[in-house]
DNA sequence: CAGTATCCCAACGGATACTG
DNA sequence: CAGTATCCGTTGGGATACTG
């Protein structure tokens, strides 16, 4: 057995893995998390498991054919997991995992942000569209 | 002159604004700061200002094309600044705003979580992948 | 209810060429 | 160097119809 800790894996990880570099796997999965669903699906399920037709209701706008994607992706990148219940109708639910769990504080914080410095940012536009 | 806080316009600010809203502008704010260049960007400003061409070796992989676009969402959102030193040929610097700053723990937090977390998400992808 | 399957248009975004 | 402009293929994502 290796004698490293969980914290010197995570320093290596973090050497080994670099979002600037073009080939990193990372960009991809920070494509998958910088996504305006993701953020918004993952905000949704802080309070706990939810029914699919409950996030489709939670989050406006949102079409099913996006919120299932979404929700495959999450799945499949293990952030959040889905129970069946064999009913019927079918039941669907959906909980964040473990590892989705420790991505929501971030999540949430970009949503957060945003909803706080809308103010800010709507200034700034303002002066930036008036300068040119 | 009105009497509140910066504090409480802060919370009034949080409770005019929802994402979760399909109407409301954070939803298009959101989409600005959950890009993956964006997030990339600002990462990249993070120890200080850099010239066009520095962010774009930096950022392997983006086009000009993307840089420049991303680089004048944010410069419009306030998040960063764009000098011109008129010397031949031309010097452009950007440099994080207050607000940019404010912004950065956030987007390098997303970026840490994708290199720290990539191979437990390795992990359930091969688990999904096998189950299905 | 919770999906899958099509169709189809708009945008995203890369490659290339040109300008101050 | 730091852009802008154009072309053009690829993808994103909505609308609709159908299934277990």
């Amino acid at each position: 057995m290796v004698t490293t800790t969980a914290g010197q894996r995570r320093e290596q990880a973090k050497r080994d893995y670099d979002a600037f570099l073009a080939g990193c796997p990372t960009r991809e999965l920070l494509s998958t998390l910088t996504d305006k669903w993701a953020a918004l699906v993952i905000a949704a399920l802080a309070d706990g498991p939810h029914r699919h037709s409950e996030l489709a209701r939670r989050i406006a706008g949102v079409s099913q054919k996006m919120l299932t994607q979404t929700l495959r992706t999450l799945e499949r990148d293990g952030l959040l997991s889905r129970a069946v219940t064999a009913s019927v109708p079918v039941r669907v639910d959906y909980e964040l995992t473990p590892l989705g769990r420790e991505l929501l504080p971030v999540m949430l914080a970009i949503k957060t942000w945003a909803e706080t410095h809308m103010d800010r940012v709507f200034q700034a536009r303002a002066r930036f569209d008036a300068g040119s």
